[in-house]
DNA sequence: AATGTAGTCAACCGCAGGCAT
DNA sequence: CATGCCTGCGGTTGACTACAT
């Protein structure tokens, strides 16, 4: 890959490069992100002097050179949370991308095209996503009689679907998916705001519901409590999810592990680009 | 061993939203 | 308020690799 000259045929286009980067490359971008942060991606060929477009120097430290980036295959279990929050936000792949820890969108897209799109999704697949929306719905009707009996329904809870209604499409790609998680990030009482006001963005009440379907005792908690407070390190539901969807102990390991923040620090350094969830 | 095919992944493109001027 | 620029997103493309024949 690396030093292959003559990726996308052209090597230039209005004086800027494209195609495969180089190690060089690579290491201009790096240095010029630790010292001037991310963004101003536009900035960054003045600074640096090479021939990159701001899009494409953005897209490379995203997708390539990011330090919290997690190297390797896509695990069953991120596999699962691939699929049950594709159930929820259609091809929201940055979205998808904020609950899984070190994936970038272009990975999850690809992952899903490639394993997904194409042939048809294996049996359990299809098993933990149909049973995904239904426990989603089970749990639904739960938190609204639980509310009722409370004296308070929120509507927008009322209005949600089978799950799969947004399918990603321009329509009501409002927002672009940016608040979910960091409305998560800086308001770590965002159940209580949404029980108050009710005027939250519709994806943090889905993502609410993600959650408590994922994780529903500790991860709830931890969503509608203390939500990434200082970077901390939650090691959230070692098995309570594997046991639904996993082939046993194997996976209750590694959904505790997926679930742990140990190796996840948010990293000041790319926290703009990596603010997981918890 | 050579060739064909499918799978995977990095990168590009166009579009839309947000923000500064 | 209008306009232009920057950034981020989703879709698509093309090169490389692995596997099958």
């Amino acid at each position: 890959m690396e030093g292959a000259p003559l990726g996308w045929g052209r090597q230039e286009v209005d004086g800027w490069r494209k195609g495969p980067w180089t190690s060089q490359e690579d290491k201009l971008l790096v240095e010029n992100v630790r010292q001037h942060g991310e963004g101003r991606w536009n900035s960054v060929s003045k600074l640096t002097g090479l021939k990159r477009s701001g899009k494409s120097c953005r897209l490379r430290w995203v997708n390539y050179l990011r330090p919290d980036l997690k190297r390797g295959k896509i695990t069953p279990q991120e596999e699962s949370i691939i699929v049950q929050l594709h159930a929820l936000w259609g091809n929201r792949w940055s979205t998808i991308a904020r609950s899984l820890p070190g994936r970038t969108d272009n990975e999850i897209k690809n992952y899903w095209r490639t394993h997904f799109k194409k042939g048809k999704p294996s049996k359990n697949i299809e098993r933990a996503r149909a049973r995904f929306l239904k426990q989603r719905q089970e749990m639904q009707s739960q938190q609204r009689q639980l509310l009722q009996l409370a004296g308070q329904v929120p509507k927008d809870h009322e209005n949600q679907d089978g799950g799969s209604a947004r399918t990603g499409t321009t329509a009501d790609d409002d927002d672009r998916g940016s608040a979910v998680v960091d409305d998560a990030c800086v308001a770590p009482t965002v159940a209580a705001a949404e029980a108050a006001g009710g005027h939250h963005h519709h994806e943090d009440l889905i993502m609410h519901d993600a959650m408590d379907f994922m994780c529903p005792m500790s991860c709830a908690l931890l969503l509608h409590g203390a939500v990434h407070q200082g970077g901390g390190t939650g090691s959230c539901c070692g098995s309570t999810a594997s046991d639904e969807y996993g082939s046993g102990e194997e996976d209750g390991a590694t959904w505790g592990s997926l679930w742990n923040l140990d190796g996840v620090v948010v990293d000041d350094a790319a926290a703009g680009a990596c603010c997981t969830l918890w």
